[in-house]
DNA sequence: ACATGTGAAGCGCTTCACAGCG
DNA sequence: CGCTGTGAAGCGCTTCACATGT
């Protein structure tokens, strides 16, 4: 069996998948070096990056652009359709509701939901906003694997519990708060707040 | 001089914090294992992560919250104020603005830019929308060191380079696209489609 | 007695440097 | 010759395990 691909570089491969489908649509190669350039990396570490995947490279050439970006996404599951709910949908909420429908055809919004009543039925991007009692409903129905929280912080962790319960297995976590899930559910966390004070830390220790 | 702070416990101290402030009023002290337990990470880690700040722990019994929380916010530089500008003042940029003045004093507001002229001169969140061509006189008159890309993907490098021209020094990237900014401009990516395929590496290869 | 603080060992990622191959 | 693929060295973070201090 092939190496394990290190967790640093699946944080990677969506860059590298997102660099290429920028480049222009005539290049047919790229090298390590160019594509280290776009990224933002040494070009040791894109080499070895995409070793882990096979050996897609040609020696004194580079990559053929087309097989890599296949490579990439079979790799990292592009090829599967994933189901997603969105849970809170305020302003953030609606954003990503939005955002997510138009910019990756792979991640399908299959329910949106509010347990303000003002709110439900009305709809957002083709969604109708349901009532929070229907999460269980929908998620199994629609076999979703994917919940995205963007909730209060007080409404965060019950959601969560809800979701995993229901059977996603991948939470991503916009509430400003720390959420806990059972073994086998994936939590990644996206917290403006924290982003802005870790910008803080280093602004504070560049002597200024 | 003091050992400096690993990029990685950099991250992990506003999750520290994050936790402090969500203990029940009465707690005064709390353990490396609990806070550990609250932020998702081993003590050891916990113990190691807040030696870097100091001593300020006392053997056999605990940290005390209230310090504890006061180094933190010290280190993150979180006694000082910071301002902030958003460009791109879609659904993204409108919930951001909100929210960022919503949940942290310390990152003040002072500009949000867009070059739609339909938008420009209505209001969000007590703050007008300027057009882009103000952008520099802003950064320079609030002295603002933060600047938030919130625009679509074409739009994103551009932003960045007048950003990093007019002297902001940090700079969190929500565009779907990498950008590149000069030396001594820190640049932080907040990005959907990334976290997502992140995820659905995992879920792809979890056997299912 | 109990929890912190910390050298030292362990581990995983990065980078080097060059063999391998078109 | 040029660029990939990769062992091996280097580096930084994690974890262990226990001395330290109250």
């Amino acid at each position: 069996m092939r190496t394990p691909v290190p967790k640093v570089t699946v944080q990677r491969l969506p860059v590298y998948l997102r660099c290429l489908e920028n480049l222009p649509p005539g290049q047919a190669g790229i090298s390590s070096d160019q594509l280290a350039g776009m990224a933002g990396v040494n070009s040791a570490k894109v080499r070895k990056d995409l070793s882990y995947l096979g050996s897609y490279g040609v020696r004194g050439v580079g990559y053929a652009v087309d097989h890599l970006r296949l490579q990439i996404g079979l790799e990292l599951g592009l090829e599967r359709d994933w189901s997603v709910v969105i849970v809170g949908i305020g302003n953030l909420g609606r954003a990503l509701a939005s955002y997510a429908g138009f910019i990756e055809r792979r991640f399908q919004v299959v329910g949106l939901f509010d347990n303000d009543p003002a709110k439900q039925g009305t709809d957002v991007d083709g969604q109708v906003i349901q009532p929070l009692d229907r999460l269980g409903a929908t998620v199994s129905e629609h076999r979703a694997s994917i919940g995205i929280i963007t909730t209060p912080a007080a409404a965060a962790q019950e959601v969560a519990d809800e979701l995993a319960e229901a059977g996603v297995r991948s939470i991503l976590n916009f509430a400003p708060v720390v959420i806990r899930a059972p073994e086998g559910v994936d939590v990644r966390r996206v917290d403006l707040s924290m982003e802005l004070q870790v910008l803080s830390f280093y602004l504070n220790h560049s002597g200024v």
